[in-house]
DNA sequence: TCCGTTCTACGAAGAGTTTCGTATATTGTA
DNA sequence: TACAATATACGAAACTCTTCGTAGAACGGA
């Protein structure tokens, strides 16, 4: 099968939980990532496979440090979580975020204070809303 | 390994491709799923497999109607969807719904009509909230 | 220089997902 | 009864994801 390079793919969960370790330590090595993991304990190679396969597909970037090679998160966290969302919504949701962002708070109940942030996020989106009409 | 049948694992892609069809025409056959499919053709037996493999994981139920078996989604839609939505608030979000729903709002930009439901939703929820403080 | 440490590279195994070919049973009809 | 159509069951291949063992290169200290 053939390698698509030019948009990132969503990352599986495995690559997933690599990419948060990055986005809170960029510029890491192998052996960082290992010591600082705080999920299920994984091998050295393991890691360092999953990172070579990462970089392969463009989810990682890296550069050499010594001998050792330091990996950064290709795209930014809020990118990516925008393409989990969105792939989400799309198979899931026919497309509309409204009725995921109703189970989201059904599933998770959010904190007096998160409501009110997100009442004003969207009224910040009305508005914009009156002014594009697309 | 061994299999978990006390609840229900998410669905994988293909599985909730079935499953939307399944929600909309419950209690169909294969024929009748392979002929209102909309999606990429598949061909009839793979579709059989899928549905045979979901009603081992406990996905789909399934009754005799003649020779042939009528299928219907074993969980409903909504409950469907809230798994889904955990999952991905717990993988990506760190359990926190309100960066979800931010997130939602950017990718799709919901219409004025769906951005003003979804304030009513949240004013529900705020005066809920407010009453259990737990 | 030689040895132990630490790194990358490579290959492959195991599990899960998705696809489909083939075999077999059942039904209805001429 | 015999045939054609249509159903399920079964097994395996192709693919992806995840894990890890082994090999070999590079570095630093005794």
């Amino acid at each position: 099968m053939e390698e698509d390079l030019s948009k990132p793919r969503n990352p599986t969960p495995a690559e997933l939980e690599i990419l948060r370790a990055l986005w809170k330590s960029p510029g890491s090595t192998v052996r960082e990532l290992m010591e600082s993991s705080t999920g299920k304990p994984q091998g050295y190679t393991t890691l360092l496979k999953m990172l070579q396969i990462m970089h392969e597909k463009g989810l990682v970037e890296r550069q050499e440090d010594g001998k050792a090679h330091r990996y950064s998160a290709a795209s930014g966290q809020s990118e990516t979580r925008t393409g989990l969302v969105t792939d989400l919504i799309n198979r899931a949701f026919e497309g509309a975020a409204k009725t995921l962002v109703m189970h989201a708070l059904a599933a998770k109940r959010p904190s007096r204070e998160e409501l009110a942030e997100i009442r004003k996020m969207l009224e910040m989106y009305e508005e914009r809303t009156e002014e594009e009409p697309k």
